[in-house]
DNA sequence: GCGCAATATAGCAAATGGCGCATAAATGGA
DNA sequence: TCCATTTATGCGCCATTTGCTATATTGCGC
């Protein structure tokens, strides 16, 4: 599961697909990144002012990461060229 | 220029140094990403609790961009930027 | 349908971002 | 070294987060 993250709401979509995929839920998560279920509501539905660090957590309790690559139109082959 | 960014340190790093690689200051990265000079500041030196639509706008400023993957095993050339 | 878990919503308090504006400090080129 | 540019810091202000405690509401299995 990786994706593209250029808005909140794609980082919010992609988080849940992930969590579900884990079997997790927004309880759970909250209580691996110290946040609470509210607070994964609101990400997972793409706040977009939510703090950086809210979002690090969140990644991290999934066992995910940020990659900071240059902005590509999303192919598969760009994906191929990183890893 | 691609890179771990799993800590907003590591994101203001990547940001300073794909910055300086475009020949550009604060300010006109601010400009483009419709952002004071200050706030530039702040998000280099790794601001923790910047907005997450503050972050996604200095990318895009960039041209750059996040993108959501598996945690690794934080190789050195993933983790060049703490040199 | 029922019932329980899961998710979304609400009000309040504390904390903090980013803006405007100003200015100090650091950096770099000639 | 000097000076212009760049970067960092400070303060007041308003908006918004997140936590807390509860509570709707939705969703899913039976």
């Amino acid at each position: 599961m990786t994706g593209l993250a250029r808005t909140p709401n794609q980082i919010g979509n992609l988080i849940r697909r992930t969590r579900k995929k884990r079997g997790l839920s927004q309880s759970q998560v909250g209580a691996r990144a110290g946040l609470r279920q509210e607070t994964i509501s609101l990400i997972e539905t793409g706040n977009p002012a939510a703090k950086l660090e809210t979002i690090l957590a969140v990644l991290a309790a999934l066992d995910l990461e940020f990659r900071i690559v240059p902005r590509t139109k999303g192919t598969a082959a760009d994906l191929e060229d990183i890893f």
